[in-house]
DNA sequence: CTACTTTTATTCACATTGACAATAACCCTT
DNA sequence: AAGGGTTATTGTCAATGTGAATAAAAGTAG
């Protein structure tokens, strides 16, 4: 069968504007029950110093989620497989970086159980921060990544509501109050346990109970029941973000 | 103030892979009830013949979404602003052009009222397609702009139901059965009349009643009111997708 | 007038949700 | 063993939202 993709003679590939394609990661996880972000210290100019997010450019023969995923592992040696990685975005404006026109396909990636971060060959440190932080503008950051670090946060943060990525923030086995904390950290907002643990319950798809529960040597209160994840990956009912958030006070 | 970017000095422009950056374009509308999508027939190779989407090149000093404007506007001849234009992904796998590695950045698009559509520089031909006849494989579709075509159909979706931009089908005045009928077009499905219309005037943000009512010389049975867009993008309380959808029998 | 069409209002049964009370299951101290 | 503290889980109730069904309203056509 004939599929029409016969090349022309004669064509110029370099008939084109010179463009980098490069793909940048923003790398969520939550530590100390706030929602953070994943950065590297640049180690050159432009933007020395500044903090980035980890990202390069696309090899000639990768696609664009392999590339996302090498860079993630070579600039913040991370070699645990994300919980979650899904494109965000494309950013393209002509002086985005001032050496070239640089286009980068940005991607935004779910860790649980992150270990600590460590630099690897581009960047001179990777640390994580909580986005409240960024948010408030406590860091330099380089390029317009400041710019695409919002729009992820909005993109997760409405994930949640009519997704199951919460789990993806979880270990294989998480009790309900643990899920329920991964909604707080990334809302910023408190949630009612007793209505929180009937709406996720009664969430055909969501949960899955192990019949196992928590060690209660290691907590207080009572044990709770311990859940995984099930086979939905959307709910058709969402888990709606309370009206008013308290972030900044 | 010192914003960091600084180009450091001997770096090489070229020192990258060789990438063509392009965008391409799903334009949406509806016509005689259908959703409808806008398709070019390419007069070269590779796919010569193929129907594809409107797209090209990105220009050297050019935002993207000022390139899937200008794409739009030469390749279809289409000068009225989309009514919405928002980016839906990006695709770069290795191959997807035979002639070189050429990473697309795709945009959607609403368009009510589209004019007869004609062929620009690029296209010999350019037409309107119903989304179900592209969804059943009865067109030859260059590159992968199936799948493409694909992602930006769910896209709008599942976007009718937590967004108000079913009105971007429709002209600046309409009535609810016209909005309605958006809505069992783009999911193929049948919404009770009289549901629908307690839940869209109901929904803050969403609709403004202009206090004209449609000529009913035009049209038959009772007058209906018209509005028209109120400030609302989003909306808290989705319409929901009927469970079952009637395409394809 | 009646028949017919479409729009809009109303009603009923039922599900969902937020607020909050009550109970359960553990720990610890006395 | 009893009581207090903490967290987990279940239950209650009122308010609200939704699907199905019906009715009323406002026009045209004959």
């Amino acid at each position: 069968m004939d599929d029409g993709a016969r090349v022309p003679e004669g064509y110029d590939p370099r008939a084109f504007p010179p463009v980098a394609v490069t793909v940048d990661v923003i790398t969520f996880t939550i530590v100390d029950d706030l929602l953070q972000v994943l950065l590297v210290r640049r180690g050159q100019d432009p933007y020395k110093g500044f903090w980035a997010l980890p990202g390069g450019f696309v090899l000639a023969e990768e696609d664009l989620d392999d590339a996302a995923l090498r860079e993630l592992r070579e600039e913040t040696g991370i070699v645990a497989r994300p919980g979650h990685l899904e494109q965000l975005g494309t950013y393209g404006a002509p002086g985005r970086d001032p050496r070239m026109r640089v286009v980068t396909v940005a991607y935004w990636a779910i860790l649980a159980n992150l270990p600590k971060p460590r630099g690897g060959s581009d960047a001179s440190d990777a640390d994580l921060f909580p986005v409240v932080m960024v948010e408030a503008g406590a860091l330099q950051l380089a390029f317009d990544h400041g710019a695409i670090i919002a729009e992820a946060v909005d993109r997760v943060r409405s994930k949640l509501e009519y997704t199951t990525l919460a789990a993806r923030f979880c270990p294989p086995e998480f009790t309900i109050s643990r899920l329920r904390r991964v909604y707080e950290a990334v809302w910023n907002a408190r949630l009612d346990p007793a209505n929180f643990h009937r709406k996720v319950t009664r969430t055909p798809g969501y949960l899955r109970a192990t019949g196992a529960r928590t060690d209660p040597m290691q907590r207080e209160g009572r044990p709770a029941e311990l859940y995984r994840p099930a086979d939905a990956e959307y709910i058709t009912s969402p888990i709606s973000m309370p009206p008013k958030r308290r972030d900044r006070g």
